[in-house]
RNA sequence: GCGCCCGUAGCUCAACUGGAUAGAGCAACGGCCUUCUAAGCCGUAGGUUACAGGUUCAAGUCCUGUCGGGCGCGCCA
């Protein structure tokens, strides 16, 4: 609809160019605003406003101009100038009521644009390294990138989704030496935890794990162990024990740890994120990329274009000739890769598998990455626009009015699966969805738990619920339910109505602009809009006892709204349940 | 110290790439269930958009500065 009004104004932003009222060489862009208050008409756009200083014309005059010049069309019933110069349009009641028709006729598909019509995304999101269960603080990530994928798909857009799993590292190796000392103290040995080792209670259960299938065959006395890290600070402690398992247990031995922490918690990761609704088209592993020589080719490349050069026994990446602050080590004068190595080689493995766009959600405590990534895209002859990188604020957990601090080498967090079994899925996402991504946000978690009823989730579901509570009760009373496309729809002129009608037809800008912004939480407000102006409707009359024929037009309303409120909370990967 | 993000009702948050009188939810107060689900509806109250300047027809939105909060500034990830 708004389409079909920007062409009625550029015919007659035309027509007046033609009588030389206006410049040719005008940069039009009109804007039609959805109008806040009815008085307001049903659009409104300050095009005579932007217009008025390069036409050099009084704004209000040029309204006038611009609404003479427009050709008489049945979708416009009356034009007004108000304000500074402002055009309000009103529509005619016949074009509102045709969304009715259109969401019978395109139904789950309502809203949405012809799949694949946009351009190709990757998303790429949670990818928390695989050591330890994901807690709340990893929810918001995952609820936003997933809704963001849904919500890119149903704008038009081809989507995959990927979690980059972090298999290789220091961090990795800390796990499974977590592991070890974990079976050693199970099987006796008078070891202690370092307190920079994962505390979790889930190593220890690994551990045991292990003991039970291999019994003492990978124990080491006590003292080598203290011999290793005598006089050693806690962190080169930490690799000297590294080392020494490495050593010790051989390259099989140190396997058996490595992979089965890896594996038990990358298999716990996928679990509570399939709970969570959330399933990857991708798991792209870190480890992968050395397996194949990808990490090794992208830094011959850059240390071919001059890009990485050695100094200190160590090779740096020649960030600041694009725009980074200082230059960044890739490999260590250890001859160990950094992660930033591992990062430049998996972009680079993104960009070449073709996307038009690739779209990184991080923690916005990683932001200060952000020039170095681009950086190396730029210095290997790709394109840095591709890269979009999306940050999400930490949340900020209250338990009992109190700041819950969380680490996961501490073991102390709330995980995922546990405020999803106490909320449950949908209340969670929408919670976390509800907020803009970069805004800082406090998570009660008494109040997400304990008062799960005032989630506005249930508002949106319990109007889609009651909808379907309608036609139950139709059917009991034995009501002939017509075809809703035949209702005589002309009676639907109510003021409620007409504000429903409004509503259903804005869904599909609703996607476009929130997909445009990345900002899927203007979704869940668009519905809780919807959801309350049916509830409104709902209460202002008796829709069964209505007149018969007035009753079919209302049922029609109603199975329309039910339609948009299902494909929205799908959207957001949401249930819409038949009853509540 | 430098860089990025943020500051809107008592609390949690919106405000459609600068638009008309800044909106919801929760909390507070007053009403509405013998009739389709009260997880609901109707109403009242609540604001110098942190502060000070600037840009223009128009600023919560853009620019500068100040204050306050978060994060970053590793041969960690």
């Amino acid at each position: 609809m708004k389409q079909q009004l920007l062409t009625l104004f550029e015919q007659a932003i035309g027509r007046l160019q033609a009588d030389q009222v206006l410049p040719d060489d005008l940069a039009i862009n009109p804007q039609f605003e959805r109008t806040r208050q009815p008085e307001h008409g049903d659009f409104a756009t300050n095009l005579a406003l932007t217009l008025a200083k390069p036409a050099r014309r009084n704004p209000r005059e040029l309204a006038q101009l611009i609404v003479d010049a427009l050709p008489a069309d049945p979708l416009i019933v009356k034009v007004e100038i108000a304000g500074p110069g402002f055009i309000n349009l009103f529509v005619a009641d016949t074009a509102q009521r045709q969304v009715l028709l259109d969401i019978f006729d395109a139904a789950e598909n309502y809203g949405l644009a012809q799949p694949d019509s946009g351009r190709y995304i990757l998303v790429e999101f949670v990818s928390a390294n695989p050591t330890g269960p994901l807690h709340v603080g990893h929810g918001r990530g995952a609820a936003y990138g997933d809704a963001l994928a849904r919500l890119l798909r149903a704008a038009g857009n081809r989507v995959e989704s990927e979690y980059y799993v972090n298999d290789a590292g220091r961090q990795m190796d800390i796990l499974g030496l977590s592991v070890w000392l974990r079976y050693l103290q199970h099987t006796g040995q008078q070891v202690a935890l370092p307190g920079n080792a994962y505390q979790g209670d889930y190593v220890s259960d690994m551990a045991r794990d292990l003991q039970a299938q291999y019994g003492e065959q990978y124990i080491l006395p006590a003292e080598e162990l203290a011999k290793a890290q005598s006089g050693l600070e806690d962190e080169a402690a930490l690799d000297a024990l590294i080392s020494l398992a490495k050593l010790e247990l051989g390259e099989d031995g140190w396997r058996v740890f490595f992979d089965c922490a890896l594996q038990t918690i990358l298999q716990g990761i996928e679990t509570d994120l399939t709970a969570f609704g959330v399933d990857y088209d991708t798991w792209f592993s870190e480890r992968s990329l050395f397996d194949s020589g990808k990490i090794n080719a992208a830094i011959e490349q850059l240390k071919a274009s001059g890009d990485v050069y050695e100094k200190g026994g160590a090779w740096w990446f020649r960030s600041t000739a694009y725009g980074d602050e200082k230059d960044r080590v890739v490999i260590r004068d250890n001859g160990q890769p950094t992660y930033f190595a591992s990062d430049i080689a998996y972009h680079k493995d993104k960009m070449d598998r073709g996307f038009d766009e690739c779209i990184n959600i991080w923690g916005s405590d990683h932001h200060g990455y952000i020039p170095r990534v681009k950086a190396s895209l730029q210095a290997l002859g790709l394109q840095p626009d591709q890269l979009t990188v999306l940050l999400v604020q930490f949340a900020v957990l209250y338990r009992g009015g109190e700041k819950v601090s969380m680490s996961t080498r501490s073991g102390q967090f709330v995980t995922l699966s546990e405020l999803c079994e106490e909320v449950g899925s949908d209340a969670a996402r929408f919670f976390y969805i509800q907020r803009k991504s970069e805004q800082h946000m406090d998570f009660d978690l008494d109040l997400a738990k304990s008062q799960s009823n005032e989630n506005p989730l249930y508002y949106v579901q319990y109007a889609h619920a009651r909808i379907c509570s309608i036609f139950r009760q139709a059917t009991e009373r034995c009501i002939a339910l017509a075809e809703p496309a035949s209702a005589d729809l002309q009676l639907l002129s109510g003021e409620h109505e007409r504000t429903l009608l409004t509503l259903l037809q804005r869904f599909g800008e609703v996607i476009e602009n929130a997909a445009r912004d990345y900002e899927p939480h203007q979704l869940t407000y668009y519905l809780r809009e919807l959801a309350t102006a049916f509830h409104a409707y709902y209460n202002s009359s008796k829709f069964l006892d209505a007149e018969p024929a007035q009753r079919d037009a209302i049922l029609a309303l109603c199975q329309a709204a039910r339609q948009v409120l299902a494909n929205g909370l799908s959207i957001l990967g949401v249930n819409a349940p038949d009853r509540m």
